[in-house]
DNA sequence: ACTTATTCCTGCGTGC
DNA sequence: TGCACGCAGGAATAAG
């Protein structure tokens, strides 16, 4: 689910109440989300204050002023909202923190999450880059140094195939499998090309895309197929604006053929059959 | 050092 | 209605 856009757009939100506000106490109502949660969060952060708000890729990062980072992952079913202090849990609210704003205004971050794909931690905020969630994270999909020499520098030695690429962490993080599909239509370029057979043109064309596409879904609010939400509680409004994914034996916005849908890597991918055809072209 | 399969969850739609 | 099955936005880990 929540891929960048999801994840920008809820960063974004929180980021509003969330920053330089005092968290009083952080309650978790589950032992375990993706991995087991380190029992110590639920003090750690006691009367800390909240410094700085970032994003990489799929991860909201919150710096506390005891030198710490919350890691918060959303996996496929997560999302974040803001409520008033006390209010009451609904289903598959996993983790509550309650805070005192700058105006002075109890609040609380909930973390919802029905699959428990996601996942909470933190670390020294000095030595965060050897968390091993964020290690091996790759260039954000938003980076302004995310440009030709270094994707091709990485492509050019590669056999895989783009869509999996796009999907990898390592490589560009941020990505997932509804924005793969949008953004190699919008590529024009065949999900099943290798990336070593890519040419400068479409490598260029596909870095441009990847702003286009993750910027656009940002102003829309992010993506929602089914349990997404803003933390202000409302849906993301890309979904009317995806060109493949979802779209399957629908005519394409472009030239009308019918979207195809492939499976790769056991992962829906849909294509226009006539604007993306360049499969076997290197 | 690669790629591919498995695994963690809940819930919904489909077909029998 | 009920049940079995497949599938869903992710990704580390194990296995090949």
């Amino acid at each position: 689910m929540p891929e960048l856009p999801e994840v920008e757009t809820s960063k974004r939100h929180i980021k509003q109440y969330l920053l330089n506000a005092k968290i009083l106490n952080i309650k978790s109502f589950v032992s375990k989300l993706r991995w087991e949660i380190n029992p110590d969060i639920k003090k750690i952060f006691n009367n800390t204050v909240i410094l700085k708000i970032d994003r990489i890729g799929k991860y909201i990062l919150i710096n506390t002023s005891n030198k710490n980072t919350l890691i918060l992952h959303l996996g496929m079913s997560g999302y974040l909202r803001i409520n008033e202090a006390n209010v009451k849990k609904i289903k598959h609210d996993h983790i509550i923190m309650n805070i005192e704003c700058i105006t002075g205004e109890k609040k609380c971050l909930i973390f919802n999450d029905q699959r428990r794909f996601g996942h909470i931690d933190f670390h020294y905020t000095s030595l965060l880059k050897k968390h091993f969630l964020i290690k091996n994270l790759g260039i954000d999909g938003l980076s302004k140094s995310l440009k030709y020499d270094f994707l091709n520098k990485i492509f050019l030695n590669k056999t895989i195939v783009i869509k999996n690429a796009l999907l990898d962490q390592k490589i560009i993080c941020g990505i997932g499998n509804i924005y793969a599909s949008e953004i190699l239509f919008y590529s024009k370029i065949h999900p099943l090309k290798r990336v070593n057979n890519l040419c400068k043109n479409e490598i260029n064309f596909l870095l441009f895309n990847i702003n286009v596409v993750l910027s656009k879904a940002v102003l829309s609010g992010g993506t929602t197929i089914k349990d997404y939400k803003q933390p202000n509680g409302k849906i993301g409004y890309f979904k009317q604006k995806l060109k493949v994914y979802g779209r399957e034996k629908l005519k394409c916005y472009d030239c009308s053929s019918i979207i195809f849908k492939l499976n790769i890597n056991k992962r829906a991918t849909y294509i226009c059959p006539d604007c993306q055809k360049n499969k076997l072209v290197n």
